[in-house]
DNA sequence: TAATAATAAGTGAGTGCTCACTTATTATAA
DNA sequence: TTATAATAAGTGAGCACTCACTTATTATTA
């Protein structure tokens, strides 16, 4: 069920693909081997059987195994971190800023909703960061500027508002991104379920008493 | 150099256990190749070959490969929360409890430092969790109960003082285990340099603020 | 339109190789 | 000498990947 939909969203994004069925019959049992059994663990006869394929149909478009999964990363990789034209802007650059509480509550909300529909990707992705230290580079070399050149501004504005501490921006991600994952990580691992309404109304809660300039 | 300090306790661990010094170059040698390629990726020609014996040296102890894997976890994965009779208990049982801030440093230190002495089994570990399901349901059942049993009161305790929000204990392990874990994730897969002083210090700031009862 | 040609997609039985594990042989120790 | 430890040479199953060939699709011509 929750297979499924993944699945739905899964297909509704490989639409666009210039891939024909079959291919897309390949990609869709690769996301589903790989993230249940890992990359290594899936063979690619698995696959083929899984798909209702021949072999050579899986080689035929993806030059190895690794392409495989090259193929279904690299979109996903791309939009683990919203681009410019997401509405995280347009929502700030709006005359009318929310509070930082609206503007968190949209963040966490947004990035645990993504998690959920990308739930299988995550999972392979999360394999690969443990094995592949030159990936691991890769990203960090892009995202953290990506981040910091999105967001940098607007936590500025917020702590010149007083509403937000005056720490870097990278110890603001840290603990934002480890309170997300906080309840991403039983959803993933343990396979409960997530209320994203839910969990980043709590979230919020949490990260707005500790970001909140001192009291003490 | 990290490396090797890592070795010299896995080796000081190792001293107390019944293998021939043979045995124990095969775990030496087994902890850092599946930490570096990941398990799969790990032959078993490959730990002979770097602990210095042959292939059936390694089969005549560990009757398998995965044998291989149990007797680096099965150590590790007990001493991950600390028994009832560790420094955590003695600290509170005292007669004068310490603050939260003290209480909340030493625990965030103290396992920040495990994890840093055990670099190479949590990357291992880490890597097991992602496809062993039945592993993290069993750890689930587990650690969840022993870590409520044993911080349960303690977290009471501060919440009546009124130095803890009243959340229940499940929400305040979450939040303290992924800020724990925000400095150990750059730590472990990017190599980055940590101080652990540093580390717990700014890690408590955080969640002091965040779970100090409501000035909101 | 119908017939033919050209291209693309798909097949499945190989192929060489790696791997976890075994076993026959040799070295060591009691 | 006998028992134990260690070795090195297997062994067969499974793997990623290939290739000669077939089928389906599209383009071209009469």
């Amino acid at each position: 069920m929750a297979i499924n939909s993944v699945n739905v969203l899964f297909t509704h994004a490989l639409a666009d693909t210039a891939l024909s069925a079959k291919q897309k019959e390949v990609l869709k049992a690769s996301l589903v081997l790989f993230s249940e059994q890992g990359f290594d663990r899936t063979s690619t006869s698995d696959i083929a059987k899984k798909a209702g394929v021949s072999e050579g149909t899986v080689y035929k478009q993806f030059k190895t195994k690794e392409g495989i999964l090259a193929a279904i990363l690299k979109p996903f990789a791309q939009s683990v971190i919203p681009t410019a034209a997401s509405e995280f802007v347009t929502m700030i650059s709006s005359t009318s800023y929310p509070s930082l509480e609206e503007f968190l509550r949209h963040v966490v909300q947004n990035r645990m909703q993504f998690a959920k529909e990308n739930k299988l990707q995550l999972k392979i992705f999360a394999q690969e960061l443990l094995h592949n230290t030159e990936l691991v580079q890769a990203l960090e070399a892009e995202i953290k500027p990506k981040l910091i050149k999105q967001m940098g501004q607007v936590l500025e504005y917020y702590q010149k508002q007083g509403q937000l501490v005056a720490w870097p921006a990278v110890r603001i991600f840290r603990y934002v991104i480890s309170v997300v994952f906080s309840y991403l990580v039983p959803y993933l691992l343990l396979e409960l379920p997530l209320d994203v309404e839910e969990a980043s109304q709590e979230a919020v809660e949490f990260l707005l008493g500790g970001l909140s300039p001192a009291t003490k």
